[in-house]
RNA sequence: GCCGGGAUAGCUCAGUGGUAGAGCAGCUCACUCGUAAUGAGCAGGUCAGGGGUUCAAGUCCCCUUCCCGGCUCCA
């Protein structure tokens, strides 16, 4: 007997058949345009090929190119072209992964170091057949054994170590043209589907993720359903470019990294020390409203300190080499944390003192591996606007709340509107485990073991509770971790509420990052986004249970006894360093008044100007604003030029006409001419400091 | 640290084994100017550093340093 299918479509239509329905098929009778827009279709939901059968009710629903469910697809499907056309150019090529990412592809191989950047045109070419070939992408289920066997035929050692890992008895592989590939897909119909694409780069990246491992070459390429879609990405990646605080830092000479002082050292230039300085009186005032006293420590400590503290049994890789004077040895400090808690037990602490919160613009000085040194974001020595808090457990959720909402406004005070905010766990199943999207049993599993997990273990875990799961292959390091299990989850569930409280409503739903916490403490991050869409974490919002125990920091509470303090580290902007990396490129060097060096400068016309320039000059520093005057023997044109590069918010052109009625004529940097004003009505215009 | 690509005047960049270049910036002079570049002249180089090949090296090879793109790691 024939079995009818039921398909309800996406406008609600309900078709019948008899027997299986060949989705192609389906959506050719739906509409001719519809088949040619359509890439996939997804069926009850999941993303499946147009050449997918459905043999049982369900809801079908056609994606187009102009889907954003497409745009996976068409990536992942140019990166098997990508990979096709590399087996062309370079046969001994070893396929790896290529999934889909962010803003295009990538697919990783192994080679004799063949593939390099002038093979791309070439690459590029043999792509641009493969798609002129107009290939069909097959689907074909093979199980375990004959896919080993294929695939060790085809000389692709690193597909068979994955198919081995693989639970599943059956797996599908694809193929178009000469070229089959372990993936579970889904893929366009052909590869004359694929209409832009473009390769971008290539770079090493370790098999799985692994720096044991040997290095691979990854080519990046991207791709889109339109010529246009494609140009205008390109046309935002060179804007992103033009925003580049390197870029910025040089042109606007807000600072340099030199030779002779050393990578990852960072030389502040006149302009982009007034802007640190406006952003530490900022920081200064809006802490010490908020119940923060201030600190200063010094830059090193006897290497007792750091024995004490424990960096120097867990954090030394990060610490410079002891330096010795008079056969003492001291070591540049990587963290301000230690010196506070110095501070902090100068005295006998009451219950009644608590929160104690002490605030450090600290400098601190790690070793960085070089390959890592990034401009501003990722340096060797930096600032860290660092405070710790010490309380009792009865204060850390209103602590914890208050540092959510400070490192809130502060970032808001500066520009920035969206927020990647991730709280870190320990090993220990909490609230937490369970907030936001949750974690799969899956992902904690491959969390634990990484990718070479035994494939055995995915089928058992789903019997399991987190907690086994954790013990089962994560056990042995759990003793890594300081504090008790109550400790931690007490922790969680605190920074999980505050979450819930501050951040949800908010709209921003936080990750979750299992077991990402470091051994002292579960944590809040919140990164920003730099110009082409890099994350870079600034505030940060660290429990430690471990500082407290090594230090032995107490206070008497109300029953006259001894406890244990709680510990919170904290940073708001991270670093100095960083932030104002992400300031630059998040304004493109366009910095808003309040933070830009110079906010206004005179341009004279002529040299009998001048005089009359200063008197509008001094008149203006008066009320406090930072102003100056353009000197240059030049043309009008040209003063106005080189403030405009400058990114000057306001300029002031004083010649004849204003000398007379005692006013100036105003440009702003983006509106251009605003006309002549009395400068009092100039003043009362500008925003405030 | 690893893979790949780089380093030429203060900046941005040309440069084919055969005499080191341009534009901008700087300095000097002239011009005294009305909303994105006035003109002329001058000066500026151990071609990152070191070694090698060659009659001859900015150019080819090796090492070191630093930078860029990733990977790994992180504020």
């Amino acid at each position: 007997m024939v079995k009818t299918v039921r398909i309800t479509l996406k406008n609600g239509d309900v078709v019948e058949k008899n027997g299986p329905v060949l989705l192609s098929d389906l959506c050719q009778e739906i509409g001719k345009r519809l088949f040619e827009d359509s890439v996939a279709a997804k069926v009850n939901g999941k993303l499946v090929d147009l050449s997918a059968i459905v043999d049982s009710d369900a809801t079908v629903e056609f994606v187009t190119v102009k889907d954003p469910d497409a745009l996976p697809v068409f990536r992942h499907s140019t990166a098997h072209v990508t990979a096709q056309a590399v087996k062309r150019v370079i046969p001994g090529a070893k396929l790896a992964i290529g999934p889909a990412i962010e803003n295009g592809y990538y697919y990783d191989f192994h080679t004799q170091g063949e593939l390099t950047l002038d093979l791309l045109p070439k690459i590029e070419e043999e792509i641009g057949k493969i798609i002129r070939e107009n290939l069909f992408f097959k689907r074909v289920v093979m199980n375990k054994e004959e896919a080993i066997k294929f695939f060790s035929e085809r000389n692709e050692s690193l597909k068979v170590e994955l198919i081995r890992e693989i639970p599943d008895e059956a797996l599908s592989v694809y193929n178009q043209g000469e070229f089959w590939d372990l993936c579970t897909g889904p893929h366009l119909p052909s590869t004359g589907k694929i209409k832009a694409f473009k390769l971008l780069n290539v770079a090493g990246a370790y098999w799985r993720g692994n720096e044991k491992n040997p290095m691979l070459q990854r080519l990046y390429g991207t791709t889109f359903p339109t010529k246009q879609q494609l140009d205008d990405y390109l046309k935002q990646l060179e804007e992103a470019a033009k925003r580049d605080h390197r870029k910025l830092g040089k042109e606007l000479d807000l600072y340099s990294i030199q030779d002779l002082t050393g990578p990852g050292l960072i030389l502040w230039h006149p302009k982009g020390a007034m802007i640190r300085k406006i952003i530490e009186d900022y920081w200064r005032d809006e802490h010490l409203a908020r119940g923060y006293q201030l600190v200063y420590t010094p830059h090193i400590a006897r290497v007792d300190l750091w024995k004490t503290s424990g960096h120097w049994d867990f954090y030394q890789d990060n610490m410079y080499k002891p330096i010795e004077v008079e056969d003492q040895e001291f070591m540049l400090k990587p963290m301000n944390c230690p010196f506070h808690i110095l501070i902090y037990k100068t005295h006998k602490r009451s219950y009644r003192e608590l929160p104690l919160r002490y605030g450090e613009m600290g400098t601190v000085y790690r070793y960085e591996r070089s390959g890592v040194l990034h401009g501003l974001m990722r340096v060797r020595g930096f600032t860290q606007d660092d405070a710790h808090i010490f309380c009792a457990p009865e204060h850390l959720e209103q602590e914890i709340e208050n540092c959510v909402r400070l490192a809130l406004d502060i970032l808001r005070k500066f520009g920035f509107e969206e927020f990647a905010i991730t709280l870190s766990t320990g090993p220990f199943p909490s609230k937490a485990w369970e907030f936001g999207k949750g974690v799969s049993k899956k992902e904690l599993y491959k969390k634990l073991l990484g990718e070479t997990g035994d494939p055995a273990g995915l089928k058992e875990i789903e019997a399991l509770s987190y907690d086994q799961i954790v013990d089962k292959f994560f056990g042995h390091r759990k003793n890594e971790f300081a504090g008790e299990r109550n400790e931690w989850e007490h922790a969680e569930d605190v920074l999980v509420h505050v979450l819930q409280k501050v951040v949800v409503p908010l709209g921003i739903q936080p990750e979750i990052d299992i077991i990402g916490a470091a051994f002292y403490g579960p944590k809040i991050d919140i990164k920003v986004k730099d110009a082409i869409g890099r994350e870079w974490q600034c505030s940060t919002i660290q429990f430690d249970f471990n500082l407290p125990r090594r230090f032995d920091v107490k206070y008497v509470g109300q029953d006259g006894k001894e406890h244990l303090a709680t510990m919170v580290h904290r940073a708001m902007l991270g670093s100095f360093e960083r932030f104002f990396g992400c300031l630059i490129e998040h304004y493109g060097g366009a910095f808003p008044f309040w933070l830009a060096p110079v906010q206004v400068r005179i341009l004279p016309i002529g040299e009998k100007h001048l005089e009359y320039a200063k008197q509008v000059e001094s008149e203006l520093k008066k009320s406090g604003y930072r102003i100056e005057i353009d000197y240059q023997n030049e043309k009008i044109g040209a003063k106005i030029r080189d403030a405009q590069l400058e990114k000057i918010p306001y300029m002031l052109v004083v010649g004849d006409k204003e000398m007379e009625s005692k006013s100036v004529s105003v440009r702003e940097r983006k509106q251009g001419d605003l006309g002549t004003m009395a400068l009092e009505q100039f003043l009362s215009t500008l925003p405030n400091h």
